[in-house]
DNA sequence: ATAATTTTGTAATGAACACTATAAAACTTT
DNA sequence: AAAGTTTTATAGTGTTCATTACAAAATTAT
């Protein structure tokens, strides 16, 4: 009766590793972009334990997505909720934005969601849904903290949380599109604080 | 001494037309996703005839976006510049962004540069090159309008024209992400006014 | 008319694509 | 140790991909 163990030869992969490795290509390939052996190549291993694991490559992008959105530790967010002044926070925010947009080591990424969504809402059957969702998730999550600060007097009462979210994530957007165009860190942190301004204010 | 008839059989297509027709299918498409056949099909000339006119597929994508960009054409753009009244201009452009991301025929498309660019820039050699071109180009067609408005006194002199301007180009893009994902215009159309008002206020 | 030139349609190229049949390998169960 | 079960690697499947060789067709130049 043991239940950790189960009969057959045992999976010779982390599968979860094998699952992030799998968002990295998406990422920087997109859907279409990305192949199949691009695929196994990075997840370390071969087409059939791809198939029998993850069924096809529209599954096995639907569980990245999932994947990704149930990390949490999208860097901005992280950022955001770490810092306890509100307006340091929605400033590390959108630096974070920025950062995360411009520095990563395969040239500029931008978001997976905004690199998912392109190539494949609309297109790809399904992922419109799990998009959906994530925006809906992230403007509460962004809006809960506004209420917080409500709460504790930081912020006016009568102040539009979810308004003021929404504000944010599209901001976000914005900046994620510039950086995939090739636009400089410092060029769009020019008018940050006037950001932080127009987002708190 | 005749520069129009050139020797030779004459072609039996409208070069400008066809790339149209080729935008058309990059921007449902995207890069990748869009094949040779989608493309010649819709642009009704054979292989061949595409390949000696626009070179390879990576030219005629090239030749596409510098086509959509040259088009002027671009509605939320139109709008913003035609309406007399800054305030209504400013509410004009957000509601044809609206318009424009969520009702295409052919389910939600977003805007053809931020198609393009997810799928491409970065990994097609040159493409974020004519994005960074565009970008610029946008956010100084917006902030000249806002210019004006200061001359005539309906704007104060402090305006950072600008700043707005690239907000106004920022808030598109959060827009059409949203569309992408499926969410339907009336939602989308709820803090309208207010998003007006963080721009010109 | 004939020659020269360019575009066109047909049909093919090799490469890459997503996907899978098969059998050996690695484990548990009996 | 033999049987049963699952995963693995090898090596393919047919399809689609971007691209092009070729010759007929359509025009201008001589």
């Amino acid at each position: 009766m043991n239940t950790t163990k189960r009969v057959g030869r045992p999976r010779g992969f982390n599968c979860d590793e094998a699952l992030m490795a799998a968002v990295e290509v998406f990422w920087t390939k997109g859907y279409e972009g990305a192949s199949i052996k691009d695929l196994t190549e990075a997840m370390g291993i071969k087409a059939p334990s791809l198939y029998s694991t993850f069924g096809d490559k529209l599954n096995l992008y639907k569980q990245a997505i999932e994947r990704y959105l149930s990390n949490d530790a999208c860097a901005p967010m992280v950022a955001f909720e770490s810092e306890p002044d509100i307006r340091k926070a929605v400033r590390a925010f959108l630096e974070a934005v920025i950062d995360y947009a411009t520095q990563n080591e395969s040239g500029t990424r931008g978001c997976f969601l905004s690199s998912c969504v392109s190539t494949s809402a609309g297109e790809v059957e399904g992922v419109d849904e799990l998009l959906k969702k994530a925006i809906a998730e992230t403007d509460a999550r962004l809006a809960k903290r506004f209420e917080l600060e409500k709460e504790k007097g930081a912020l006016p009462d009568k102040f539009p949380s979810l308004e003021r979210a929404s504000l944010m994530f599209d901001l976000r957007q914005g900046y994620i599109f510039r950086a995939r165009a090739g636009l400089k860190k410092n060029t769009m942190t020019l008018d940050l604080d006037r950001r932080v301004s127009i987002i708190l204010d």
